[in-house]
RNA sequence: CGGGGCGUGGCGCAGCCUGGUAGCGCGCUUGUUUUGGGUACAAGAGGCCCCCGGUUCGAAUCCGGGCGCCCCGACCA
């Protein structure tokens, strides 16, 4: 893309709405618009970057043998009847009313869905297990929407829903989400912790959090020291085998680590008290088990081994895509703007002309510009240096591909880092190699 | 839902107390100049002052009622 056709309004000031640091820099960026309150457009950088991380979210997911669906973003009222939940739910639900008075809602969530759409198609036991997902607009009418994305009201996530023939198989596929969160995250250049956690009005008992460590977090955590040192990733899990899954498990909750609503003073005494962290996290991603809760609810049952109805053991997983995009930036930014991870940058690199009208750096910048979409480049619409470099840090661009004369006369480009500040004089080439290898 | 604050060109703000027909910075347009990290000068364009009602000769300003948005707290991916 071009600077000079992109539709990337960014501002030198900040809008008086924007208190935390991701939300100032999403809005300055040109990320995203705010509509009404917690209610967002995405526009076309930001989009990329959503996209990106459910690009990610979704490889990870069918890794691991998940099968993804779209389900609606409006359901019916009688399905929630049927869970008890329609009543459970509060206000928090949007409930709506179609033109022959029929009720609605907009899906805060979607258990009663899968499970309905899986009674529907699953008879026998034999077929289990069954993991599907989606990656969906959810709409929570918070009370207090507030941090940009990071509480918006409508919010993009990804849910998936395992469906087991008993208790074992559950944990299996409880195990297997663990791996592929961790994956996920890892992938997209942020340490987020699982933590033990509330299973709050979703019912069950085996859950965890996955929290990015960040001061404005809304979360208060407490945590072993240890765990950062942990790379849980370096050897391979076989995910069709309990005992490594359990192994990985035990690893991964080996140290302690628990949200303030599932603080347990008692083991906290037990951590060193030198390791004793307590702080503050974003919560990104969550991982529930909650047995036949909506299966026998909802009367879904496939036929066991023996003839008899089967309630299918389930756990439900969700991973909020749009509300990242806000986190990752308030764990990687500085005073300049955004510093993206090369996974979930909008653009892989920026090109910078030092010298528009010169043929020799115009030439330059066109053949890397030709290199591949992944790239931006800055062309007339700022014709003064420090403009663009401004521009580009407060974008973030993992790569900036800096033209000037005196390079461009024996076909060299200077190559900055954004991340480190890092400078590399590279030939064409490479430097493109460089760039669109990271 | 309790407490606080704000609504004036695209963005950030002043003006309101003490009514007299709207201003500053940035951005935008045009021209000249300049160009190795937010150039300088000049000339322009752009505003139902959130909405409705009231008071008044006259309302951005005073009064009443709405609506919208933000912040703190309680609640949540």
């Amino acid at each position: 893309m071009r600077l000079s056709r992109a539709f990337q309004p960014t501002l030198k000031e900040v809008p008086s709405e924007a208190q935390i640091a991701s939300h100032r820099l999403m809005l300055r960026a040109g990320l995203i618009r705010q509509t009404a309150a917690g209610i967002y457009a995405w526009l076309p950088a930001g989009l990329r970057v959503l996209r990106n991380i459910a690009r990610i979210v979704r490889e990870e997911q069918d890794a691991i043998g998940a099968q993804e669906v779209l389900m609606p973003t409006i359901q019916s009222a009688d399905l929630w009847r049927r869970s008890g939940r329609y009543d459970a739910y509060g206000p928090e639900m949007l409930r709506l009313k179609d033109r022959h008075e029929r009720e609605l809602l907009y899906g805060p969530t979607n258990e009663e869905m899968i499970t309905d759409l899986f009674g529907g198609a699953v008879k026998s036991y034999r077929e289990l297990p069954q993991v599907l997902y989606q990656i969906q607009w959810k709409f929570r009418d918070e009370v207090r929407p507030r941090f940009g994305v990071m509480r918006g009201r409508e919010f993009f996530m990804k849910d998936a829903y395992t469906f087991d023939a008993d208790y074992e198989g559950a944990v299996k596929s409880y195990r297997r989400m663990m791996l592929a969160y961790l994956r996920t995250f890892q992938r997209l250049g942020v340490r987020a912790v699982p933590m033990v956690a509330d299973t709050g009005p979703i019912g069950g008992n085996l859950s965890h959090e996955f929290l990015i460590l960040a001061p404005t977090g809304e979360s208060g955590v407490f945590y072993d020291a240890a765990l950062e040192e942990q790379d849980w990733l370096s050897e391979p899990v076989d995910i069709d085998d309990s005992a490594s899954l359990a192994a990985f498990f035990d690893k991964v909750t080996h140290f302690y680590a628990a949200t303030d609503e599932k603080h347990d003073e008692a083991a906290w005494a037990e951590v060193p008290e030198g390791r004793r962290r307590e702080g503050r996290g974003i919560e990104v991603g969550h991982i529930f088990y909650f047995g036949t809760k909506y299966s026998e609810s909802m009367g879904i049952s496939v036929s066991g081994p023996d003839g008899a109805p089967l309630y299918p053991e389930m756990g439900s997983y969700g991973i909020g895509v749009s509300r990242l995009v806000g986190a990752i930036i308030e764990a990687s930014h500085d005073e300049a703007g955004l510093i993206w991870p090369d996974a979930v940058a909008p653009y892989k690199a920026a090109i910078l002309n030092l010298k528009p009208g010169d043929s020799a750096t115009d030439a330059v910048c066109e053949r890397l510009y030709a290199a591949g979409a992944e790239i931006f480049l800055y062309d007339d619409r700022a014709e003064r240096a420090g403009v663009k470099f401004n521009d580009a840090d407060l974008m973030g661009h993992p790569w900036q591909m800096i033209v000037g004369p005196r390079g461009a006369k024996d076909g060299t480009v200077e190559l900055k880092r954004r991340a480190t500040g890092e400078r590399f004089e590279l030939s064409v080439e490479d430097a493109l190699a460089k760039v669109l290898g990271a």
